[in-house]
DNA sequence: CCCGCTATGACAACCTAGGTGTCATTATGG
DNA sequence: CCATAATGACACCTAGGTTGTCATAGCGGG
């Protein structure tokens, strides 16, 4: 019946990864509230936060690609991304490889804000850094970004 | 201008936090998926999954409580709890502590319902557990409970 | 013992994140 | 050169989740 248990010690993993799911959920709702809390200082929405967010640390891309990046529908990066741009945060620039889909580039505006948010979530990120060892935020990264994949690929059943 | 900066490392600590946070998003989105996919066969909505989940390694508790635990509002809790109950999944009982507020048990049916779903996850997440290490888990669900205490602190600014 | 405070439950209104479905357009590659 | 796939735009919808309000009932202090 189990047959692909490569250890015994399985089952036990895999209740500890059910908690790490427990915890995501209630992190998740936090981080967001949190972000709303400070983005709508910006006008900024959890989505436009996202496109910007995106565009800071990956430099200029399509909005498909942010959609696959971040598991999102491609209908909705989109309308984040129209309402970024018409808030001046981003703007569009052609696309070498694309003529029809062109790339998202934070404008000066759009870096500042992101900038002011992401600074903001920092400072507050600092407060607990100290206790965490950075092996332990690596392996955290490791288990969850394994998680993210594997949620990926069953997309079917 | 960083007065409260306990370590030199600490920068790139917060940034590696913040990659964790970029990564609870689309994790907690696919999860959603994930469990939508799967828990309609049995007409249960997420929170009401919620509920049960709560109930099932909690034991009884009441609704303020629930809410508290899972960073959700008291009168969402209730609803889920109303609906979980119209469907059977769980029921009142008196509670010695508090006569107001009844405390919320799993029936027979709720702890076989529940008790399906996650067999049913649990299964998934056996694809993985192999590759991850339990120190790996462990660092993983110190690191997430870490900010989500911190999160709960910094309600008030 | 009573009175005010607070916690609970019930209900309603609302918000917004995010998905889906569709259509027109335009590349782009075979 | 044409078929197919990818993009953008728009409309509509679902549901997760909050907030606000009200009535009620415990409870704790005077």
């Amino acid at each position: 019946m189990r047959e692909t248990d490569p250890s015994p010690a399985t089952g036990a993993l895999t209740d500890r990864l059910a908690e790490v799911f427990d915890l995501v959920g209630p992190l998740y709702r936090r981080a967001q509230r949190k972000v709303e809390q400070d983005a709508p200082l910006e006008g900024l929405s959890v989505g436009v936060r996202a496109v910007l967010n995106m565009l800071r640390e990956h430099g200029p891309m399509t909005v498909p690609q942010m959609g696959r990046a971040q598991a999102l529908s491609r209908q909705f990066v989109q309308r984040m991304t129209n309402d970024a741009a018409g808030l001046g945060l981003v703007e569009f620039m052609p696309n070498p490889a694309h003529k029809r889909s062109s790339l998202i580039r934070l404008t000066d505006e759009g870096e500042q804000a992101i900038g002011a948010v992401v600074e903001r979530e920092r400072r507050v990120l600092r407060q607990i850094g100290g206790d965490l060892t950075e092996a332990e935020i690596d392996a955290c990264l490791r288990v969850l970004s394994r998680l993210l994949h594997l949620l990926d690929d069953i997309d079917m059943d």
